[in-house]
DNA sequence: TATCTTTTGAGAGTCTACTCTCAAAAGCAT
DNA sequence: ATGCTTTTGAGAGTAGACTCTCAAAAGATA
């Protein structure tokens, strides 16, 4: 009864992962929308069908849901440490616990999401659920309800500011993301002082 | 040598304002997907090549670009005002500028917007151009580089607390969007105190 | 009214994401 | 090897946004 897959399920999720592979490959060099399904099948060398049978749509080949590790780091941070305190630690937690690699990728693919329209899109439910999410567990950590506007307040801030990270470091990719978006929080956390000359 | 539009201007203007006008209660009442361009020519009696006469793309029909009232109301507020009560002041002289009629439409489309994913990506182009210009001005008015991280945060900040009125105002259409945009500026002002039961 | 210009409708045509069907191929179990 | 199940490729088909063309309609001008 020991199942380790098969030979099929393995092929199963080698096609799958060469498909994506090739398809964020072409959606680099020629663009998202000038990319055709077609081609992608080709790249890959499988039927166009076959495309469709693994991933629903287009947007799906981009589109993944990298949230879970994010709550469950959360989770564990201390219920009194504050709100935005929190989130810091999750996120570095978080992405110390990825390797070079992995984290490579990932700031590919979002890359790809912050830059292409339809991809922003497609994941625009994903980014409200996280949204969402984020600010039942900082409600539920504060004892307040999660319709609290203050809770919604600082659960908006810390998106907005992490958007702000984004979009610098896809403008400037030498940027060291991870470092900018500790201490952009950081700065949240103080409050935002902007100390004039 | 007077040109006071003729008719056949009138009658454009007209033809445009009725076609957005369909195109917007059509996608109101059964969803923006769900909505052809067929369709809309026909609520507004014309043929479908002349919907795309007038909207290059259907996506058009809704996007509007609302924000340069916003900058010349930001504009006239003194520069010793802080960055976020700026925003505030300029935020409501532009809401009071405006008559009901003009403020129930805009917050309408805002809906549209923020609810159907392919308008929010349509448009996204233009936040992402509100944020950047947004962003100038505060720096320019504290004296600051336009890439300050300071700047951005602050930037990013004001965003993502407006996103999240935003949303909630989508999910309950009673609550009153401009109070409640005033108030979360103004915990952001204050550095988003969240004190403990 | 007669002529010139602009706008419109009709309709055929393109492109591409996405669906469906069915038979061939490939992994699997005995 | 033999039959069983799953996956694949081939290909035809749909839908809907968008393009183009051309002749008819309507406004402008004199």
């Amino acid at each position: 009864m020991s199942d380790r897959p098969g030979l099929r399920e393995r092929k199963k999720a080698k096609t799958r992962a060469l498909i994506q592979k090739e398809a964020l490959r072409l959606f680099r060099e020629q663009g998202y929308a000038a990319t055709t399904v077609e081609q992608i099948a080709e790249a890959a060398e499988v039927a166009p069908s076959t495309v469709f049978r693994y991933f629903a749509t287009k947007e799906d080949l981009v589109i993944v849901d990298q949230f879970p590790p994010f709550v469950e780091a959360l989770d564990q941070v201390p219920p009194e440490v504050p709100p935005i305190r929190a989130v810091r630690m999750a996120m570095r937690a978080m992405i110390e616990a990825q390797t070079p690699q992995e984290r490579a990728d990932s700031l590919d693919r979002e890359v790809l999401m912050l830059t292409v329209p339809e991809l922003w899109a497609a994941s625009i439910d994903n980014v409200t659920g996280v949204a969402t999410t984020l600010r039942e567990r900082l409600a539920a950590r504060e004892g307040r309800p999660a319709d609290d506007p203050g809770i919604r307040n600082v659960t908006g801030a810390i998106m907005g500011v992490m958007v702000g990270v984004w979009t610098d470091w896809v403008n400037n990719r030498d940027l060291d993301a991870p470092a900018h978006l500790d201490a952009a929080l950081a700065h949240l956390e103080a409050g935002l002082p902007l100390p004039r000359p």
